[in-house]
DNA sequence: TTATAAATGCAACTAAGTCGCAATTAAGAT
DNA sequence: ATCTTAATTGCGACTTAGTTGCATTTATAA
């Protein structure tokens, strides 16, 4: 997944934040809030967010709200339920996808909360 | 449902907040945030919160992140799935059960979220 | 190289939820 | 019926995720 294509298909403007935040999402194996990541990266969170945003409605990023009152974003590919652990907060992609029809609905997404086999001890 | 039966069994005291909260609970056919339920209350909100905060240790009540930042509450009944609208932010309460299993996990919720009959047009 | 629309940083703001504390109250004991 | 006491309440100040307005900077295409 090259940056610089992504980028332009889009007809956006190719700028250091946009990379640096593209970079860490390609390289996550999962989905990373803003709080995961303000650490490693050198922008303003109003850049970041703004930044997000755009990739949303541009479909390079999707999001869902976690159990911990954080958004968490991550690369869109192929669809796949998370799995988000109630006493950690922990989030896991599932990769076994789950086929799930509702009538007169359009399913994107599946959260399935519960415990995780850390926490089960 | 009687109230007072719940109360007492938690051996918790019967307030007036208490009371109101628990009687729009019952009533209610979906999950409710804080947000969609203060004018119809008469207390504080930290009592609101402190009051659910007890009712979901005690498992009287049950919560989840939705999409739109708020924390929705139920109570503890039938387990059933909720279809979140990424669009108008409605909850749907799922009649038929969802059996699914996860190896070395627990699973207390399914979030189902997507575009409900009404935003699709 | 320049023009310009888009993107950025900063600071101030919003909104959901939490916390400390003094005043009040439910419920059991007298 | 009243007293006692631990639990509950309201208030205000706080926290934290995310947003917004505005002046400055920058990527791109002419």
């Amino acid at each position: 997944m090259q940056i610089e294509t992504i980028i332009q298909e889009k007809k956006l403007k190719l700028t250091a934040a946009r990379k640096e935040i593209l970079e860490l999402f390609i390289d996550s194996q999962k989905p990373l809030s803003y709080d995961d990541i303000k650490e490693s990266i050198s922008m303003d969170k109003a850049t970041f967010y703004r930044n997000i945003s755009k990739f949303e409605t541009e479909s390079i990023l999707h999001s869902f709200e976690s159990n911990d009152k954080k958004r968490y974003y991550e690369i869109t590919g192929t669809p796949h339920a998370h799995f988000i652990c109630k006493e950690c907060n922990s989030i896991e992609c599932l990769e076994e996808s789950i086929n799930l029809k509702i009538k007169n609905h359009t399913v994107h997404d599946i959260l399935i909360k519960g415990i995780c086999q850390k926490c089960m001890g």
